[in-house]
RNA sequence: CGGGGCGUAGCGCAGCCUGGUUAGCGCGCCUGCCUUGGGAGCAGGAGGUCGCAGGUUCGAAUCCUGCCGCCCCGACCA
């Protein structure tokens, strides 16, 4: 590729409305530009790297015995009204009528087509296991877009979907996905942590996502330091401590009104009093798909709305503002407590523990003191609602705990047989009799793959791409444009890198070296040869490593040889990597 | 959808509050000279429905109303 001749938009300046830093940088580089909100188009060499990570899923996923297909992403209304997620989905699945006023949707994700072609195409037990994927654009009309290619309405993704005789099958299918997932990240560069997760809007029973550590991810992530547990916050189980389960051998007191002027909040309560934010019980407001529900959780704890999600069984909570509170409870905000709530109430097991606590009175200006959980109160639920903390115990072995960010690019998920009962989807079993398809399904964002790459692989002038995920692996400067020697020598060396097999740039531009120097760290290719003055006084050109800035000098001749060597060596130390 | 902010040249911004010359500046772009190892210099030049529509006014980028678009904070997710 000529740099000359190819659209690469570099600018020096950082848009702004770039937030994050691979949005910044794929703009500055000229990878992406916007057409509206959360949907880019992808510029050559950012829809290269998009290439690089779907050949190494696909790779993967062909490996593992997926077989690739390609579904239409405009589908029918009556399919998704059939798995009643017509109604389930929401305004993020975008509807619209034809001209024959037939309802349709793009498609956001793909279990009811899949789930109607197994039907259709796949009638005896004979033909299982099945494992079809795709690579291909999502629409999801995102609530709010951002972050570039990291959260857009339209995005690359790979779906696989898997269709077993039972649970078993069904179990094997899941961890081949796993560990062929392992193996994709693993191939892209990229320092990752499979972590349990919920399972969110699809539904099923099980499920793990794929992390990218970055700072800038959008999900917290604990991590165990003594066995390989990892979960996402939204998931991780707090354990009891053996200690907190006996409680101390404090005097059991009585209720008590205490005023307490102009407090609402747990840590002035706390001060005033002078005792720990531990001792009380905070009670906030929570609509549980639009019913007031009280949660109780231990006054520097915090709740965990997915958790609670889930014990309530409800589709969506939300934290209820004051001005709800008051209109559906009649209550003082700041002063509620559990005591004689006129509430549903669902409490974190922890708060059942407790002794002697403070709570607001469900009075304005008032607290009590002495409140024992069980005794003075009874909640309708209770059992793990609050967010973990990198000081709480990992609830598989008891070691001691991490939190970090991460960015979601690979998720994974046992159906069961939630699509395959709804939809009709049935084979036959040895015996002939007919049965659901037991199902699983597999995703990866791997445009937002490029992203996370990013922010995870960058420095102060740019990008830092791993070797394999980068657009080209070389970029050759030519400094001399006006040489004939240099220009023949670079041309020379340009020819023979690609002869060698790789994917180079050649910078023919008639631009200043400093101009050249700069956008070459600001694309992130892995390699930098110079031919310039070095090659004018010694014949030698440079080498120079974006990730460390690590470079060698060797003359012109072994170059090309010299830099085949080592990116062969580096790509397939990646590769075996991933095996 | 709720809360906050922004829309002026390809990009980054000033001007608006307090209406009044040909609407500026930096980067980028074009031409020429010069320069060539970390985004040079000089000279000349092109490029604007001031987001859209309406209103107020002798006069609107500037004031008012409505609409549209974009960004940030929350719920959603690959």
């Amino acid at each position: 590729m000529r740099y000359s001749q190819m659209l690469i938009p570099t600018t020096r300046e950082t848009p702004a409305e770039a937030e994050v830093v691979s949005h910044q940088l794929l703009l500055r580089g000229g990878f992406i530009r916007k057409l509206a909100s959360g949907i880019y188009t992808y510029l050559p060499l950012g829809l290269a790297a998009v290439q690089k990570v779907a050949r190494i899923v696909r790779e993967e996923m062909n490996r593992a015995g997926a077989q690739e297909l390609l579904m239409p992403m405009v589908q029918p209304a009556d399919l998704w009204k059939e798995s009643g997620r017509w109604q389930k989905y929401g305004t993020e699945l975008l509807r619209f009528t034809d001209r024959h006023d037939r309802e349709s949707c793009l498609g956001p994700t793909h279990e009811e087509v899949i789930t109607d072609l197994a039907r259709n195409e796949l009638q005896s037990y004979r033909q299982l296991p099945m494992n079809l994927y795709q690579i291909q654009t999502k629409f999801r009309d995102e609530i709010r877009p951002r972050f570039g290619l990291m959260r857009g309405r339209e995005f690359v993704m790979k779906d696989a979907y898997s269709f077993d005789v039972d649970d078993a099958a069904a179990g094997r299918a899941y961890d081949r996905m796993y560990e062929a997932y392992h193996r994709i990240f693993r191939r892209c560069g990229l320092d990752f942590r499979a972590v349990e997760a919920d399972t969110g809007t699809i539904g099923g029973s099980f499920s793990h996502e794929f992390m990218v550590l970055a700072s800038t991810g959008e999900d917290t992530l604990v991590i165990c330091g003594q066995c390989d547990y990892a979960a996402n916050v939204e998931k991780a189980r707090v354990v009891i401590r053996p200690g907190q389960q006996e409680g101390g051998s404090e005097r059991i007191e009585d209720v008590k009104k205490v005023e307490t002027p102009g407090m609402k909040k747990v840590d002035t309560v706390a001060g005033f009093l002078g005792v720990t934010i531990d001792r009380l019980i905070k009670t906030m407001v929570y609509l549980a798909d639009g019913e007031p529900v009280a949660v109780l959780v231990r006054g520097d704890r915090e709740v965990q709305p997915v958790k609670l999600k889930n014990l309530l069984g409800a589709t969506e909570v939300e934290l209820a503002d004051d001005e709800t509170v008051y209109k559906k409870t009649g209550l003082p905000i700041g002063y509620l407590g559990p005591v004689n709530l006129p509430l549903r109430m669902a409490a974190d097991q922890e708060v059942m523990l407790m002794k002697n606590c403070i709570a607001g009175a469900n009075e304005k200006q008032f607290h009590l003191t002495g409140v024992q959980p069980g005794r003075d109160f009874q909640p309708v639920l209770t059992g793990d609602l609050r967010q973990i903390t990198a000081d709480d115990r990992c609830p598989s072995c008891g070691g001691s705990l991490t939190l970090t960010e991460g960015i979601e690019v690979g998720h994974i998920f046992k159906l069961g047989t939630a699509y395959s009962e709804v939809m009709r989807a049935t084979f036959q079993d040895r015996e002939g009799q007919a049965r659901p398809f037991v199902m699983g399904c597999y995703g990866i964002g791997v445009s937002r793959v490029v992203a996370a790459a990013i922010e995870q692989n960058h420095d102060e002038n740019g990008i830092i791409f791993p070797l394999p995920l980068a657009p080209c692996q070389v970029i050759v400067l030519n400094l001399g444009v006006n040489s004939e020697e240099t220009t023949s020598a670079a041309e020379r060396l340009y020819e023979e890198l690609r002869q060698g097999g790789l994917e180079v740039l050649y910078d023919d531009r008639d631009e200043r070296p400093g101009a050249k120097f700069k956008d070459a760290d600001l694309l992130g290719i892995p390699y930098r040869v110079t031919v310039g003055k070095t090659f004018e006084k010694e014949g030698k050109v440079e080498i120079r490593r974006r990730r460390d800035g690590h470079t060698e000098t060797v003359p012109c001749g072994q170059a090309a040889g010299f830099i085949v060597e080592l990116v062969r060596g580096e790509l397939a130390a990646f590769e075996s990597n991933g095996k």
